[in-house]
DNA sequence: AATGAATGAGCGTTCATTCAT
DNA sequence: AATGAATGAACGCTCATTCAT
C-alpha cells in the first residue's frame, strides 16, 4: 500500500528536518529572529518556503526550539570542560577555542540573539530570564576557583572574572559571526592574559 | 503674526535636524537599520513621522549620512588621543573608556551596524569597503609602536595587537549597547592586560 | 501475486470514487466550496490528499460534478413525491421531512451552497442561472394546485406559496446543517400551518 | 502647530471608522469571517487595505467587536418590542418585519455567522456559549405567554414556539442575505400562521 | 493504485513613504 | 513647518495541486 516504506519516509523527514535546522541555526545565529526572513532559511536549506511548514509550525516555534537546544548544548559544553585533561588554564584555553571556533558552535551566538533581538517569542524571553548568565558563571566557578588557588589565574572575585571573560568571548563571537576581515579575533594566548595576573 | 525671518527659520531647521540626528543615531546604533522602525526614530525625536521627511529624503539616506559622520568622528576620536597627556598606555586607557563609556560615543556602534546589518544601502557598503578597519589601525600605529618601544606594551606586530584590541572593544561595545545585566564589561585594568607583556 | 483483472480494478475505482463523492458531498454541503479544505475531504474519505487527484481533476471539478448531480437528484426527489400515496398535504409532509431529515439529502444543501458561496466555479454559476428556483416550483405546481382545489391548502398564487415554503425549508436546512442546539427545527405539523388556511 | 485641528481629525477618524464598520458588517454578515477577505472589506469601504490597520488592530478584533455589538443590539431589539403598541401578535409582526427587513439589521445575521462560521476567534466562541439562543427566547417568553393567554397564539410550550419561530426567521434571514431572486421571503401574514392555532 | 514530500499563489499584516490640509 | 491619513511593497503563513517513489 505504501509506496515508500515507513523507514524511507522517516529518513527523508529526518534529513530534511536536520537540513532545515542547520540552515535556520546558521541564519538565526547571525541575524537574529527579526532579521531572518523565511526566504533566507528556505534558500539556505535549498527548499521552498512552503515546505518549511511541513516540518515546523512557525518561525517562532523553530527559533524557540533552537534556543532551548542551544541552552542545553551550551551548558553541557561548559560541563564537559571538566572532563578534559590538563590544568585549569589549559581547560579554559580549550573552552575559549571551542567558543570562538569558526564553524564550531553557533549555539552561543544563538543565545546572544535570544538575549538581545527584538521580537523574540515570549517563551524565549522567559527562558532567558530563567537561565541568566549566572547559570553559565556558576558552572565555571569551581574551575576558576581552582585556577586561582593554583596561582594560574588573577586574584579577585572569581564570578566577576568569569563574567568578564565570557563577555569578552561573547563579544568576539558576535563579530566573528560575520567573518568580516575587518575584525580580528585575538590569539587565544592573548585572551588568556585577561585572566592571568602579572 | 510676525513671520519668522530667514535666520530664525534656518535655526529652527537646524535644531530639528540635529534633534532627529541624535534620535536616529541612538536607535540605529542599537538596532541597526533593519531593526529600526521610522516610528522609533520619530518617537525618540518627539516628532511626527511625517515631519521626518521634511528633513531627510529617506531612512536610508539618513543612515548613510550618519555612517559617514560616524566614520569621520571615530577617526577624529582616534587622532585626538595623541593630544592627551600621559604615556601611551595612559592614552590607550582613555581611549578604551571613551569607546566603552555608556552613553559615550554611539559612532563606533553605528559603524559596527553598518558593517554587519542587513539591508544597508549600497552606498554604505561601498563606504565600508573604502574605510576598512585598517584606517583605524593605521591611526593608532604610532601610538602603539611608541608603547612597545617604551616597554609598556607586549611585543609583536603592532598592527595585529591593535586590530585584536579594537575587536575586543568592539565586541564589548556591541554587548554593552543592550545594557543587559547578563553581560559584564570588564574593568579597564583588566582589558589593558591584553596589551601588556608579562 | 495475481494481478487484478480489469473488472476488479474498475470496481475498486468506482468504489473509491463513490467514497470520495460521499465524503466531499457531506463536507461541501455544510461548509461550501471555499470553506472546504482538501484535507477535510481526504480525512472524511479516509484517503491521502494525493489520491484525490487520481480520481478528480480538481476541487472545482468535483464541486461542479456534485452540483450537477444534486440538481438532478433534487428534481427527481420532487418528482418522486407524486408516486407517494396519500393526499397532497400528506405528500407535502413527506417532502418536508425528506428535506429536513438530518442525514437525509445533502443535495438541497449543496444547491444552497452553489447559489451563495464564494468562489464557485464559473460553470456552477451558469448552472445556477439555468436552473433557477422556478424549476423546483414548476415541479410542485400540480401538487399544490390539487391541494388548493381540495381545500387542503391556503388560497392564493400557488407559485408564491411553493416558493415561500421551499424558502422556509431551505433556511431551516441551512441552520440544521450545523446541528447547533441553538436552532430548533420546528415540528412538521407546525410548518404545514404555513400552507393551510385558517 | 496642528495643521488640521483636533476636531477635524476626530471627525475624519470617526467617519472612516464608521465607514469601515459598515463595510465590514455587511461583508461579514453575508460571508462569515473566513469567507471575508480583507480586500473585500477594503473595497467595500473604498479604502486601501493598509488603511484598515490604522483603525482596527486586526480582522479578528473587528469581527469580535462587531459580534459583541450585535449581541447587545439584537437583545435590545427584542426588548424594544415590549414598548410597541398593539396586541402580542401585532408586536410579533413588527419584530418579524424588523428581522427580515432587507437592509434592516445585519446584526442577527452576524450572530448567525458567529455561531456557525469556521475560524471565529476564541473570544467570539465564548461569547456564543455565554449568550445561547436561550437568551433570546427568554426575552420573548412574557410576550408569547401573554399571546397564548389571549388566545392569539397556538398552545404548547411557549419556549419551543419561540425557538421554532426564531429559527424559521433566522433561516430566512440567511437566505435573504444574498438577495437572490431564487429565494422568496414569505409574507409576514403567512409566517404568523406558524404561531396561530387553527 | 497510493502516499506524502514539494511547490507557489494568495491572504493577513506591517511599515516606509507620500500627500492633503 | 507640521500632522497624521493614506498607500502599497513585502513578509509570515496556508492550502490546492503536482510529482517522485
Amino acid at each position: 500500500m505504501t509506496p515508500l516504506n515507513d523507514e524511507q519516509l522517516h529518513q527523508i523527514r529526518d534529513e530534511r528536518k536536520e537540513q532545515i535546522i542547520r540552515a535556520a541555526l546558521s541564519v538565526f545565529a547571525r541575524r537574529g529572529i527579526a532579521g531572518t526572513k523565511m526566504s533566507m532559511i528556505a534558500a539556505e536549506a535549498g527548499i521552498s518556503h512552503g515546505l518549511f511548514y511541513h516540518y515546523f509550525k512557525s518561525k517562532d516555534e523553530l527559533f524557540t526550539t533552537l534556543v532551548q537546544q542551544a541552552m542545553t548544548e551550551a551548558l553541557h559544553e561548559l560541563d564537559n570542560i571538566y572532563a578534559m585533561p590538563g590544568s585549569p588554564l589549559q581547560k579554559i584555553r580549550v573552552l575559549t577555542e571551542a567558543i570562538l571556533d569558526e564553524g564550531g558552535k553557533p549555539y552561543f551566538l544563538l543565545i546572544y540573539q535570544a538575549r538581545t533581538s527584538d521580537g523574540v517569542p515570549e517563551q524565549v524571553k522567559q527562558l532567558m530570564e530563567q537561565y541568566s548568565m549566572n547559570a553559565f558563571v556558576d558552572r565555571l566557578l569551581p574551575l576558576f576557583a581552582e585556577g586561582q588557588r593554583a596561582g594560574e589565574l588573577a586574584a579577585g572575585d572569581p564570578a566577576d572574572l568569569i563574567a568578564s571573560y565570557l563577555s569578552v568571548l561573547s563579544g568576539l563571537m558576535v563579530l566573528n559571526a560575520w567573518d568580516d576581515a575587518n575584525y580580528k579575533i585575538p590569539q587565544t594566548d592573548m585572551l588568556l592574559r585577561l585572566l592571568t595576573a602579572r
